[in-house]
DNA sequence: GTATATCTAATCAAATTTGAATACCAGAGG
DNA sequence: CCTCTGGTATTCAAATTTGATTAGATATAC
């Protein structure tokens, strides 16, 4: 799965009412020059995607209309609403950086005792891979390319770090850092 | 770029001649649950593609003949060699993790002071993009996710990471280790 | 000896991504 | 007022990737 609905519909709802150039100007501003390099094709096949698929419909708030030429508007649906919950609680758990990185930019749209169980599945699903790639032997003269050390150490380094990562922020949200929409309902 | 056409013509240029599916176990041997998620697909269409190309050529070697259903076999042109050399010198200077893993995995079918060459250059470019994500405001209740700590964070781990590794390999390829193809023609 | 699972090998339609191009509008400079 | 530049906004064809499916051959187990 890429991250491009993710975003799109992270975009839109964040917004409350947006369209595809906000929402590739948002993701790009978003970018660190390494992470999301989508490009606008994809926003637009996304968003067509999403709305033939009910999770989005357009709709005109004559409010904004200035600079340029016409836009399509959208909202989230219902639909939408829950699709983006599954993306997003599917991209927490997710050993890729990418993944991970997008659902770290929205955890704050679930509950944080939520995003804290999702993060902890994160953290066991690394160590698994750890363990796995540890597991790998090597060869100082290797046969085929999957026993050179570099390469195998470059994949221990990389999760070794991810792992590290992703446990700091853990212990940042059970420490209450950072605000998360539950918090807005219960504390206070 | 992609790594796939990199990753097909590196597994043929070991094999001397190989097909579709062992080109596709090759990879997926040397996958380390993490890289590489090439699909067979993908593997395929390259092989149609880099042939349409000149790349390669098929041939037909009956001294393999056994095991299920037929196969077609390829070899590397002249101008599938010049392109693998291409794809490999850009792959060990990207940024990005996959790339570099594949450049490492074949490293050694360029000359040693090359391969040198080529990862100073890639250290420099991690150098600047630490530089760069460090540069990224951040806000502890941020407006955008862009300027979330941790994923500005996230990203300064996984440069900084890459970056050490990277010196690490360096490091050892200087020191003399591992064998190049280019150690058998002036060394012993 | 015969069903059935498994490994080998490739294909194809559908979905997605890329890269380039188009078009609209506003302001700046001559 | 006219042209050029630059930001806004989208479209589209072509390339690639995905995911599922097909299919041959061999081994296994009953």
């Amino acid at each position: 799965m890429s991250t491009v609905r993710l975003l799109v519909l992270g975009s839109i709802l964040r917004k409350g009412i947006s369209h595809g150039y906000a929402v590739f100007s948002d993701i790009t501003s978003w970018r660190a020059d390494t992470w999301t390099n989508v490009k606008p094709g994809s926003i637009y096949h996304a968003l067509d995607k999403l709305e033939s698929q009910g999770m989005i419909r357009s709709v005109n708030s004559e409010i904004n209309v200035k600079l340029g030429p016409s836009r399509k508007e959208y909202a989230i649906t219902q639909k939408g609403g829950s699709e983006f919950i599954a993306l997003l609680e599917s991209a927490l758990v997710s050993v890729d950086i990418q993944q991970l990185s997008v659902g770290i930019a929205f955890m704050d749209m679930l509950p944080r005792q939520r995003a804290i169980g999702l993060l902890q599945q994160c953290r066991i699903a690394l160590e698994r891979s750890i363990h796995f790639l540890k597991s790998l032997p090597t060869d100082e003269r290797p046969t085929d390319p999957s026993k050179h050390p570099e390469l195998v150490g470059i994949w221990v380094n990389y999760v070794e770090n991810e792992a590290a990562t992703t446990e700091r922020i853990l212990v940042n949200v059970q420490a209450g850092k950072y605000e998360f929409k539950s918090d807005l309902l219960e504390g206070e």
